[in-house]
DNA sequence: TATAAATGGATGTACGTACATTAAAGGATA
DNA sequence: TATCCTTTAATGTACGTACATCCATTTATA
């Protein structure tokens, strides 16, 4: 599939109510065309994009077990079933399970030997995929970053 | 669910490769913030985002009826499985399913008098959730559009 | 015209999201 | 200690995504 640059071409579309009602489109066709791009490249490593949020949440603290709670809390979708990606990379062998010793409500996940080995690796091509893919100085990701952040302080 | 506003709040981390890396998470995380603050609000009507989107698009050439792969490369996101958001509108009678004429390989859309309602009521709502939250002014918006689609100008 | 190739849509499967419910364990209080 | 309330995961359901496959129809080509 190819992807097409500007929002009006992608969408087919170009009557906007306003610049930020575009803004908000663009926000949402950009999200999916990166976590596509990622997707095709971790497909090689039989992994979703979630399933490597959560390797990498892992990578994070290891050695260190860290709980279901914990994971979820860090994961970009909050809304995420932690519970059922574990499930899957638990059965690929990637990360094991085990009740808490503090709390035993607690399931306590670490990576296995094999999961540190599919992060090293897919971790690497997802960084060379970034670097080619998002084209953008560091200032300007800067300036991205903050209008961002900006958009997001209505209340909700 | 309360939306912490700066990025490394969001996902309780704080080191990103760069600035580059960074923006993406940022552009995923609101993406997701802007998809869940709409969806909460089309509840209330018994749609989804993607049904409500699909409702739009059917809304810009209406009375004109229009074909599967036509609402699919208007769709935001690419791969949405049409056929099935449109089954379940067919089957809350707010779309009217018809083979068309002139491609008998064709299946042709059109909205019904309750859809067009249902659309009319849920735009307004969504109109003012935007205005509520997306707070920004409308020469920010119109860079932060800009700076998206520089980013997103990477071979793929 | 007969046959092959391409197209449009429906359908199946694995996975994820969003949200409700359940079960087990911990903490608080009478 | 017995009872209630909260917390943590797991699980169920409806819906959507990503992708493969199937079927009917149309178009291209021999």
């Amino acid at each position: 599939m190819e992807f097409i640059m500007k929002l009006e071409e992608a969408i087919k579309s170009s009557k906007f109510r306003n610049e930020v009602h575009k803004a908000g489109l663009n926000i949402l066709y950009t999200a999916w065309w990166l976590k596509t791009s990622m997707s095709k490249e971790l497909k090689e490593y039989g992994l979703t994009h979630e399933q490597y949020n959560v390797l990498r949440i892992l990578k994070g603290k290891h050695p260190e077990h860290i709980c279901v709670k914990e994971i979820a809390c860090r994961m970009i979708e909050k809304s995420s079933n932690v519970p059922r990606i574990i499930d899957r990379l638990e059965a690929k062998k990637l990360v094991k399970r085990t009740a808490s010793d503090s709390d035993r409500r607690e399931t306590v996940i670490v990576l296995t030997p094999a999961g540190i080995n599919i992060l090293q690796h897919s971790t690497d091509r997802i960084n060379k995929l970034m670097d080619k893919i998002m084209v953008i100085d560091e200032q300007k990701a800067a300036e991205l970053s903050q209008l961002l952040e900006d958009i997001r302080k209505g209340e909700t």
